[in-house]
DNA sequence: GAGCACTGC
């Protein structure tokens, strides 16, 4: 497995294995195309979803929803969405949901090459494509498509009756996020028949690696919450277990017809040795370090070791300690390379893993939960799991996320053991008890019970959904948290007073930006004169990860203080992403070396630039700037950074979304919250760090060893005023 | 004095 460099983001999780069977179309035997689907049919037969192929599209014939689960490598995301497209039903398109990015886009690639067609828009006869944002790649041939939940979402804006697709496949659904929850809710709708557009019933495929199929199944089986209260539909959950499609065929009584059909498929893996300790560790990372020297002086080469630890810090601090003791090593060992891997690493660091290491040299990979779906790391045959993560947790009644150490789910640790297996057999050293294990929750909890719902809850109002607390969820969220986020958005006037969505909220909903976020475009647009331009470049900056490069040494902090220092604007974080942007924009040579100089991550700045031509592109559609105004590529460096009075205008946008992330300063010198009155401080990463100015708005408030305000400008109080008159 | 992982026509 290698590293896919396609894609602008991260690193792969590319599937290999697999290919299909089919009559060749034409007789051409030179055709370069179809040699390579040749080829591939002699894999794809060795999959183990392969046998299972007349199965699952006999199920579908039958029933309109098959839930299937299958583990790593029995070639579910490259193989059923083949299988359907033979079957009568399946005229037009089979959507295919990935989580990811990089995974929509080679999922796409390695299917294409097994159906013999070229990808995407390379040509009209293309079978196979894909849709990520920033890169449509379909065409009006493309049978199978692969894209992000987010964009099925956006299609849904377009079009709630799915009306181009015959079957939308839903894969990776334990990963549980919130757009997955959304879409088995929306999906579960139309299988119910609540959208009447539909002329033929859509079919529904939910795969899941762990998940629990038979919840799902039951979910997608039960009626609507809205039918509950009248009683329209029979609970027969008991039944349900009568539609595996692994034994006989299904009895069902005719009057009642079920639905939904399971599937099970066995994946191919190694197998993989486990181990616990005795007792528990009072101090993980020691252990870990004792772990690491015990596997590289006893076990043979080659095997390279992943350990999953919780963070940056902790990381950095064993990779001191191995390359420490690393060096007293006799030269009867092998050497050790030690590699970390989190999301904040530059791209070519991250890119290491991939490479071989040096003869006689053992790789240790000390990775964050990166590793344990985004990213596999090849060669690896031991895995030691120190069991924890850093989960993000929204807390409604404080607006607060907090980022804390928890312990994972055993589903979690099965996966993270499932690391050791892909190549060979292998290991896995737990740095927990058995007991340990057995006492851990058996799933993570969903992150809807985890995140501000205001985005979610918009979503469902600007598809139609009247009331939100009566959507069908896997895991309903607590009712408490659903008003919260109704009261948000009645704040943010994207709701009307009766609930119903505003034409304000419509605008929001379309914005690939947090509800907040969108508040802020649309009234800088409004504001007088207008500073539509400048908001967008900052939004654009608080809506992907930090363009800032972390700097770790004294030395790099100084020369990054000097580089950035032009950059630096005395109200705060906005005007300084601002200036940022603009120099960036400005920069006409060489673009990398400017950032590099500055010490701001390129790759961040790329998606600046990204968001920022979609952000404008939306707003000339949706009218907002006034007519006959344009944005043109001149126009970046109009902006002087001493105006005063422009900063008021653009504070006083970003103050109508974040009018609850205010604090001011009290006598003590401490930061307190206006709504809660909780006590904050400046997040060191802020130009206004150390310093003391009457009030601030942010852009985040977040818990981690305290609590920090994150995107952070100052502003003065009589702004308020205005603001709410 | 500090940054789990993703995503958006």
């Amino acid at each position: 497995m290698a590293a896919q460099k396609s894609a602008p983001a991260r690193v792969s999780n590319g599937q290999t294995n697999g290919m299909k069977r089919k009559r060749q179309d034409g007789p051409k035997q030179n055709n370069p195309l179809q040699n390579k689907k040749i080829k591939l049919l002699e894999s794809r037969k060795k999959l183990p979803i392969w046998s299972r192929q007349q199965d699952i599209k006999a199920a579908l014939e039958k029933n309109d929803v098959l839930v299937l689960s299958g583990e790593t490598g029995s070639g579910k995301s490259t193989q059923l969405p083949q299988f359907l497209l033979e079957s009568k039903w399946c005229s037009k398109c089979v959507a295919v949901t990935q989580p990811r990015r990089v995974a929509a886009i080679s999922l796409a690639r390695r299917v294409a090459e097994e159906m013999g067609t070229p990808l995407g828009k390379s040509s009209p006869a293309s079978k196979v494509g894909y849709s990520v944002r920033f890169d449509d790649s379909t065409s009006p041939s493309t049978r199978i498509k692969y894209l992000t939940e987010g964009m099925l979402l956006q299609e849904m804006l377009r079009d709630s009756a799915m009306s181009q697709y015959s079957c939308v496949v839903v894969d990776e659904v334990h990963e549980r996020s919130v757009n997955v929850d959304l879409i088995l809710g929306f999906l579960k709708g139309l299988v119910k028949g609540i959208n009447k557009k539909r002329k033929t019933p859509l079919k529904v495929v939910v795969m899941s690696a762990t998940a629990d199929v038979a919840g799902i199944a039951r979910f997608f089986d039960e009626p609507m919450p809205s039918d509950k209260a009248s009683g329209t539909d029979g609970d027969e959950e008991d039944d349900l277990n009568e539609a595996k499609i692994n034994g006989d065929a299904p009895k069902r009584p005719v009057a009642s017809p079920k639905p939904v059909s399971t599937c099970h498929v066995e994946g191919r893996q190694y197998p993989v040795k486990l181990s616990y300790l005795d007792r528990p560790t009072d101090d993980v990372l020691q252990t870990a370090f004792e772990r690491i020297f015990k596997i590289h002086c006893k076990e043979p080469m080659p095997g390279d070791i992943l350990v999953f630890l919780t963070g940056q810090e902790t990381i950095q601090s064993l990779q001191k300690l191995i390359e420490e003791y690393a060096v007293n090593l006799t030269a009867d060992y092998p050497k050790l390379l030690v590699l970390p891997l989190f999301a904040a690493l530059p791209q070519h660091a991250q890119q290491r893993i991939f490479q071989s290491a040096p003869p006689n040299t053992r790789k240790v990979i000390l990775s964050t939960n990166i590793a344990e779906t985004s990213v596999t790391v090849p060669g690896v045959r031991f895995v030691v799991d120190t069991g924890k993560a850093k989960i993000k947790q929204f807390r409604n009644r404080l607006a607060l996320d907090s980022l804390l150490i928890k312990p994972i789910s055993r589903s979690s640790a099965d996966q993270r053991k499932g690391r050791a297996g892909r190549e060979a057999p292998g290991q896995c050293y737990r740095l927990y008890t058995q007991e340990g294990y057995n006492s851990l929750e058996k799933n993570a909890t969903p992150e809807i019970l985890r995140c501000d719902l205001s985005a979610a809850v918009l979503t469902m109002k600007a598809r139609g959904v009247p009331d939100p607390l009566s959507f069908p969820f896997l895991t309903p969220p607590p009712r408490d948290a659903m008003e919260k986020a109704l009261l948000q958005l009645l704040q943010l006037s994207a709701l009307a007073e009766d609930g119903s969505i505003s034409v304000t909220g419509k605008a929001i909903a379309r914005l690939p930006l947090t509800p907040t976020l969108g508040r802020v475009i649309l009234s800088s647009a409004r504001s007088d004169p207008p500073c539509l331009r400048e908001t967008i470049d900052i939004v654009a900056c608080l809506s992907v990860e930090n363009i800032f490069v972390n700097v770790e040494t004294e030395e790099t902090r100084e020369q990054a203080a000097d580089a950035r220092g032009q950059l630096y604007r005395r109200s705060g974080d906005h005007m300084t992403l601002l200036a940022a942007v603009q120099a960036y924009a400005a920069e006409n040579s060489d673009r990398k070396a400017w950032a590099e100089r500055h010490l701001i991550s390129h790759r961040a700045m790329q998606s600046v630039m990204d968001v920022r031509k979609q952000l404008r592109a939306q707003c000339l559609q949706a009218k907002l700037l006034p007519s006959g105004s344009s944005f043109s590529d001149g126009d970046d460096e109009g902006v002087s950074s001493a105006d005063e009075e422009l900063t008021e205008r653009i504070l006083k946008a970003f103050l109508s979304g974040f009018a609850n992330n205010i604090a001011r300063l009290c006598p003590d010198g401490s930061y307190k919250t206006f709504v809660g009155n909780q006590t904050v401080s400046i997040h060191p990463s802020s130009v206004l760090f150390g310093r003391k100015v009457e009030a601030l708005v942010y852009n985040e408030f977040v818990y981690t060893n305290k609590a920090y305000a994150r995107g952070v400008s100052a502003i003065q109080l009589k702004w308020l005023e205005d603001l709410f008159t």
